[in-house]
RNA sequence: GGCGGCAUAGCCAAGUGGUAAGGCAGAGCUCUGCAAAAGCUCCAUUCCCCAGUUCAAAUCUGGGUGCCGCCUCCA
């Protein structure tokens, strides 16, 4: 199956052809650690676990490289503000961004460097920008001379005299044109600071993804990932750097996410109105969380308010609740000759997969992916309901939901913890004793216990079955 | 001012030339000791507005209107 995906730079889906067949190479921009993580950082992380997941099913390789820009002008700011060094306030928020990642079972990258740990990288690339004309240094800062690279602004569309009279703020009367920016900033005093050969100083903001991107992906990797808030000037600016130095292209495909929005607003650091990821593990499940992320196409915007995550829980919980009886409902399924019924829902099953295949290929289209989940849903329903109880069905339906459910998308819970393994039994007993007041038909006290069961918040269900409880 | 994007039912949300997926909410029914769950049926002659292209447009073109992002640190 061909994927296509919609690349930035020339605005259209093109078919995805990897740089080297049978392998994915991805450069996703990682964030700054001066704070918390929020749920606009887990939109990107989460659409590329699914995406690196997905080209693992399609049998490729897949090699994922994620920065920390830990040396940086807010970091600096709050190790002044807090009095500890800069690099202590990095590392404690690069720890809390991974044990978000974790908590949300997103899969770790490959590698993540981290700028502290790339100077000579670093210095190396500006070197080199300078020696080919690129780049001028001033008193103990280094500018990349913008209108040396001709084809600036193809990725943000933006021509050079329109960003020229769009400047609004002071411009360093050291540079030769408004546009130019810094590639090594003169230390001030106090200051985090390395050696180079323009004096001590440290690298500006992004040199560092185009010396780290090319040490460990080369040239012309295949994705090149990130928020559409970094479109301009990061990663113009990352592509002026890269191309000038190495006069081959970037990368092949640029991959921007929307913003996710908070009443109609951004959700971003500065504005102060953001949602910590923390935050919201601590109250709901990882794959609700993803579920709601994921139930809109990755590059439209998504809304967050109060409520809106339970809104999106009861329909998740309808598609969790199926799969999770599918699972009791495999082990007293029939194998004995298939019916029509059988035939017919296999038939339809397989052509829901097929769905869910072309959905991932076409730009990874998740929120269709998991439209297709529900038609799923109701198919199996519809057959239990219809008294189909065949193996070879339950199963294919069982397959496909945890292939693209659950190991691709990570959106179904379908196991319990050691501690709900405990309610488990406990739940049991106590349901087996109220079956027997049931059957004695003293239904006065069995609905006395599903109704306080029910305050608790466990939800009983009478099925022909036996008894199920939820929370 | 420049650049990019979006506008689909009460709400959320797919669909980019062939006659409107899916979810939530709502109505009715089936099942059930009662509930719950599940199933079935109904719920946009219509896709912000106006023109145009076409046998055919939510989808393409032009013009409006509204909203969002970027142009300054941002995922």
């Amino acid at each position: 199956m061909k994927i296509q995906v919609y690349n930035t730079l020339t605005q259209t889906k093109e078919e995805f052809v990897p740089r080297k067949p049978g392998e994915v190479s991805l450069y996703v921009c990682g964030v700054t650690p001066y704070s918390d993580t929020h749920l606009g950082h887990a939109r990107p992380s989460v659409i590329w676990d699914v995406i690196k997941k997905f080209f693992r099913y399609q049998g490729y390789k897949t090699f994922h490289v994620q920065n920390f820009t830990d040396v940086d002008d807010k970091i600096i700011q709050r190790a002044k503000e807090q009095g500890v060094p800069a690099l202590e306030i990095s590392q404690r928020y690069i720890e809390e961004y991974l044990e978000s990642m974790d908590a949300l079972g997103v899969e770790r990258a490959d590698v993540y460097p981290k700028v502290s740990e790339h100077m000579p990288e670093i210095v190396q690339l500006v070197e080199t920008l300078i020696e080919k004309d690129h780049a001028y240094a001033t008193q103990g800062d280094v500018f990349f001379h913008v209108a040396s690279f001709p084809e600036y602004g193809k990725l943000s569309k933006q021509k050079l005299d329109e960003l020229r009279q769009g400047t609004r703020f002071e411009v360093d009367p050291s540079k030769r044109d408004a546009t130019d920016f810094a590639l090594w900033k003169q230390a001030k005093p106090g200051e985090p600071a390395w050696d180079s050969p323009w004096g001590e100083g440290r690298p500006g903001w992004h040199i560092e993804c185009s010396a780290m991107s090319y040490k460990y992906l080369g040239t012309e990797f295949d994705f090149h990932g990130g928020g559409n808030d970094l479109i301009f000037p990061h990663h113009e600016n990352e592509i002026a750097q890269s191309e000038a130095a190495t006069d081959e292209p970037l990368a092949r495909y640029w991959v921007h996410n929307g913003m996710l929005n908070l009443k109609d607003m951004k959700m971003s650091k500065s504005l102060g109105n953001v949602i910590s990821v923390q935050q919201l593990t601590a109250r709901y499940p990882k794959e609700l969380l993803r579920f709601y992320l994921l139930s809109t196409h990755y590059r439209s915007s998504l809304e967050y308010y109060e409520g809106k995550i339970e809104e999106v829980a009861k329909g998740w919980n309808r598609l969790n609740d199926t799969v999770l009886k599918l699972q009791e409902d495999l082990v007293r399924a029939n194998s004995e000759q298939s019916t029509d019924l059988d035939q017919k829902t296999l038939e339809r099953v397989a052509e829901l997969e097929r769905g869910l295949l072309e959905a991932f290929s076409d730009d990874f289209n998740t929120a269709m992916a998991i439209g297709i989940l529900f038609e799923l849903v109701r198919e199996v329903n519809t057959y239990k309901h219809n008294g189909g109880n065949h193996l070879s069905v339950l199963q294919k339906a069982w397959d496909v939901f945890a292939l693209y459910g659950s190991d691709i998308l990570g959106v179904l819970q379908l196991e319990k913890s050691e501690q709900e393994g405990l309610v488990d039994s406990l739940l049991d007993l106590l349901l087996e004793l109220r079956e027997e007041l049931r059957r004695t038909k003293n239904f006065a006290l069995a609905d006395q216990i599903r109704n306080q069961l029910t305050d608790l918040g466990i939800t009983i269900e009478d099925t022909p079955q036996g008894p199920r409880w939820k929370v």
